[in-house]
DNA sequence: CCCCATATGTGGCGATGCCACATATTGGTG
DNA sequence: CACCAATATGTGGCATCGCCACATATGGGG
């Protein structure tokens, strides 16, 4: 059950809400979008790896290695303030865009 | 007021909904979407045009130059019958998406 | 011992939309 | 007349983004 591709721009958005509540890692996040819809949107990781280091870049996201529940060395993500209002901002742009889409193809 | 930038992906969807009534052309398809959304999706020619030639290469869209409401000539766009499947599939998928986006936002 | 799940990463690639610009015509206004 | 706005189509260059394919490493269970 292959959900279809992302709509580029929602990633960020994505990876953004994943870690709102606390620090999280790749592969976690990962699951975490594929669970919480359904397998509809899977991140691939030549897709996710990139988009993480993107927000680390623009000081969204801080990384610091941790052990993850299952032991092991992981790089966990946390969000900064700068990342908080930004996931703001993303989410907004979001509901407006998908309301806009959804008065267009509701239009006679 | 100038919309943010469009999701990549959806400009077609846009399109093909609205040449779903009946033929239209470029400009007016630009005009129709950012009235619809007031002003939240607005469409570049630097977009648009390149969308439609694609859009027809694929026989999604047959192109007729006829004269316009204001007397021009302007190529008209009618959507094939490949093009109304392909927007009866790339609604669900816009739909099933933007679902999913919003548990995931909706999420705790 | 081997495979699977966990975990991170890269390189190459195609597609898409933006910006900036060019062109032509028509109609209205100063 | 001169000029500008609206109508109408088009291109070239560009950056970004996500996909595919692959590589690497480790820990646990059968």
């Amino acid at each position: 059950m292959p959900g279809s591709d992302l709509y580029t721009g929602t990633l960020d958005l994505l990876i953004l809400k994943a870690v709102s509540w606390g620090p999280s890692h790749g592969y976690a996040i990962a699951r975490w979008i594929r669970e919480t819809t359904s397998d509809v949107l899977v991140v691939q990781e030549g897709a996710l790896y990139p988009a993480l280091h993107r927000l680390e870049r623009k000081g969204l996201l801080s990384e610091e290695w941790r052990e993850s529940e299952t032991g092991r060395q992981a790089k966990y993500y946390t969000l900064t303030p700068r990342g908080r209002t930004q996931l703001r901002v993303e989410r907004k742009r979001w509901e407006e865009h998908s309301r806009a889409v959804a008065r267009a193809l509701a239009s006679a």
